[in-house]
DNA sequence: GCGCAAGGTTTACAGCTGTAATCGACGCGA
DNA sequence: TCGCGTCGATTACAGCTGTAAACCTTGCGC
């Protein structure tokens, strides 16, 4: 009935979006193999791993493909929705629903290298086919 | 010792976000000044805001200036410092700290509009000098 | 066949957040 | 002077988050 959970349903935090960026980069993992790569550098146990699987998959956002006796994880949303969404959030909230105030403040704060302002300018030359 | 608690020690949440806001548009207000501005739409109680006032203190956020038995409350940190840090968090999470590439998120994904590129340009124009 | 390793599921639990209600002091008007 | 409204401070409490440990099942090696 409903299209694929399409809504986002419930907010990724930020643990579980570090869980998510191994997904995206490659999908159909194991719980021990996510672990692997975001454990290390964090300190984290693979039980706290299994935790965020399984609440992610509970919220829709991951899939778990069974292989085995074990599951295959893999993101069901885009990182470009998520990665949209918390933009979008973050410039609501901020700059009163302006993506270019951001950038402004981006670029007056200076956060914004020289290299960045090239690609920034090759970027709009671009858009503007 | 510590020049004035200079750290943005403790992060601010968003409810406190909001109440922040209110004495960034106009500081030295008391608690039901602020709840007045901020509890209309958002359906908070006084009660609420005073308690997000506290934390505010707290955290070095807020400063709270007697006046006979109650409080002008005024902001410690500044505006441009928390708006800063949010953005930086975010480019650091979701776009690995490459400002360009959120300016490239946001431009592919038509956050902006056609004036809002033309205001960045502009923008990178007079940066330029 | 049996025990261990590996998987997932359930339970745990402290700290943070949102959202108040309650409490105790105090000044003001009747 | 007495009570009431107002203030900040204290306490409350449920839901969310981070971070696991404990538990239960099952396939695999010996």
């Amino acid at each position: 009935m409903n299209p694929p959970d399409n809504h986002p349903s419930e907010r990724i935090t930020e643990a579980e979006h570090a869980v998510m960026e191994v997904l995206w980069d490659r999908p159909r993992q194991t719980a021990a193999e996510v672990c692997e790569v975001v454990c290390t550098g964090r300190d984290w146990s693979l039980a706290t791993v299994k935790t965020l699987l399984s609440r992610l998959v509970q919220k829709g956002a991951v899939a778990a493909e069974p292989d085995g006796r074990r599951f295959l994880y893999s993101p069901l949303i885009e990182r470009e929705a998520y990665v949209g969404g918390e933009s979008r959030r973050l410039v609501e909230r901020l700059f009163g629903g302006s993506a270019a105030s951001l950038v402004a403040h981006l670029a007056e704060s200076e956060a914004l290298s020289e290299e960045d302002l090239d690609e920034i300018e090759a970027l709009l030359k671009e858009l503007r086919s």
